[in-house]
DNA sequence: ATGAAAGCGCTAACAC
DNA sequence: GTGTTAGCGCTTTCAT
């Protein structure tokens, strides 16, 4: 029957009181009669009153509510993210307004400026490229507290973010000590994500360090066709790779499959290196090798360190470099076979770029 | 320097106008000579102004938010829900405000009272159990604009949701197909979960009409423990079973990995079936059968669904039960092997419960 | 102890 | 064409 939900006026008037009181006795501040209190309860009760938080927040100017910007929830890393943000949010009765910027910088600007206007109180956000970003820019313009995730410290901006160079530089370490010489790095939008590429310039820089070759870069540029073709084309057009270190798992767990349907053997004839390190890497046979990180820990901790400005409490510190990943060795990385150098024989199914 | 965003009366003072002219002017509503209009136009420019959704949804009853309420994002099926719930939310220039429920009727009811608050012009959300769920009961109340996923139409509310229990059903005829006659049902929070009870229930009628036993109930409370762990004692407590179905294929692919664990062999020793129809089933070998839904389907439909209530369109078509879902079939099932009925030699690393 | 009133930023109805 | 004003729901002086 109602369908105006009831608003502070309502239960006054049902109390016979006026709207200060009744705001006074529900939020517990200030004081009122026994007598009073009793009346604005039940009829609020009655009511099925519950304070606006438009109202309240145009009077405070604090909205209970903290941005989230990621680049997609496809890739189960943010969704962790997301998920341990909202977690700890709530915990202190704050809401998440959730936007994805599916890898465009200009709908991250514009949930940037979309979140602004809704008045966010902060905000948490995975950005596309750090630096330079308009986005980062206009927040730093309107001083709206906010933290990074996984990109590291820009604009002034704390961060909780990988060590991606220090990972990388891991990575190019193990391939080296199975004997790999020749790679290369295999990145999705790899123009379009700052975090892919500065693990491949760690990789790179260690790999020429250590006396491998310098990775060839592996793009794919937009999913336009499906995914497994894509990667099936590119990896029959290099043979001659004998591992590969993809920019995140979920790539690699598709470059795995894609080599399979061309014949390869992992690690035998093709080794495979994650980032991330996600469950689904402990699940296929056998065990993506990968960079752990710690989604859960980023999520919460950026969370934290925006809810400490809001609440004025001390900044959480953040997490040294060295702590933030773990290589985790897994069996998709192994020595390469000898005399499989040429390797042409393993094509199969899927047509060569020549 | 500014550290109080610019506001309508700002604008207005600068150009040399009233706060109407200038509404009007942004807003392209009415009309102003183009002298003012340029004024206007510059001044807001100058200072950099927005409006704030605050007022305005104070004064329009409307703040273009959508709360969308999932149990969990760690479940890649839910994400994919939100993500695109999200994706058309913000096409159509809506907002979404996320809450996890975490399998808990008691955070799932909050969650709305906390977003009705919000004033959010509507919602979109997977409940743990929809009959008789106050969290229902309380939007049904307000009357607000609401759809419902993965749960079945309650409440007179709308809902894009799998026909679980004719997915089932298919699953039970499927095993029945390989031979299979004694097998188990495994869910992790059963009785938290309308959705897996459905399941189970269409399962064992099936079950029963086809001749099969009456499935085992296999049912994981909480996460107390390591899932693997939990998952090979409960496996090797049941080695009489040739086939287990698992409520969803997160589930599926750890009872996999548990069962692997236990010296296995998939599908000889026992056969798995999931739900859902995740893409990380078919990274795996051999592939998961399960049930493939379209959370993209469903997370999308539910936002139009809502969309069309508040926009006054003509309110989408809610999917043909019979094509929300598609029996998907791997190499996860397949016959029992004969003479491994008694199969005690199976067990060895963990603790039968006997 | 409690009510009246101002004001948060905005839109719309109503003057002029 | 444009300014004034009321009012959306709330909190917070300021009187009483």
């Amino acid at each position: 029957m109602r369908t105006r939900p009831p608003t502070i006026k309502d239960v006054a008037e049902q109390a016979g009181c006026g709207i200060a009181t009744v705001s006074r006795v529900l939020n517990g501040t200030g004081s009122a009669s026994m007598e009073t209190r009793r009346k604005v309860l039940s009829a609020a009760d009655a009511l099925g009153f519950e304070f606006s938080a438009l109202g309240r927040s145009l009077q405070s100017s604090s909205t209970k509510t903290i941005g989230c910007i990621v680049p997609s929830l496809a890739n189960p890393i943010f969704a962790e993210v997301v998920q341990a943000a909202q977690h700890e949010a709530h915990r202190e009765g704050y809401q998440l307004i959730l936007a994805c910027s599916e890898y465009d910088e200009v709908l991250e600007f514009q949930a940037v400026r979309t979140l602004i206007a809704k008045k966010v109180d902060g905000l948490v956000l995975t950005v596309n490229n750090a630096a330079g970003s308009k986005a980062l820019e206009l927040i730093g313009d309107r001083q709206l507290p906010c933290c990074l995730v996984y990109n590291r410290p820009s604009f002034g901006l704390p961060s909780w973010a990988v060590d991606n160079r220090a990972a990388a530089r891991e990575v190019a370490g193990a391939f080296r000590s199975y004997g790999h010489v020749q790679t290369g790095f295999l990145a999705l939008r790899f123009n379009r994500s700052d975090r892919a590429r500065e693990r491949y310039e760690g990789f790179a820089e260690a790999c020429s360090e250590i006396g491998m070759a310098k990775p060839v870069l592996l793009e794919i540029e937009e999913q336009e066709g499906h995914l497994l073709e894509l990667l099936g084309a590119l990896l029959s057009g290099h043979q001659d790779l004998t591992g590969i270190f993809a920019s995140n798992d979920f790539l690699a767990l598709a470059a795995m499959k894609a080599a399979r349907t061309l014949g390869k053997r992992i690690p035998d004839d093709l080794s495979l290196v994650g980032f991330d390190g996600i469950s689904t890497g402990l699940l296929v046979d056998p065990h993506l090798a990968t960079i752990e990180t710690h989604p859960h820990t980023m999520g919460r901790g950026a969370i934290n360190s925006v809810l400490a400005k809001l609440l004025d409490r001390p900044m959480p510190d953040q997490p040294a470099p060295a702590t933030t990943f773990r290589f985790r060795t897994g069996g998709s990385l192994g020595p390469p076979v000898a005399g499989k150098a040429d390797g042409r024989e393993a094509a199969t199914s899927l047509p060569s770029n020549e």
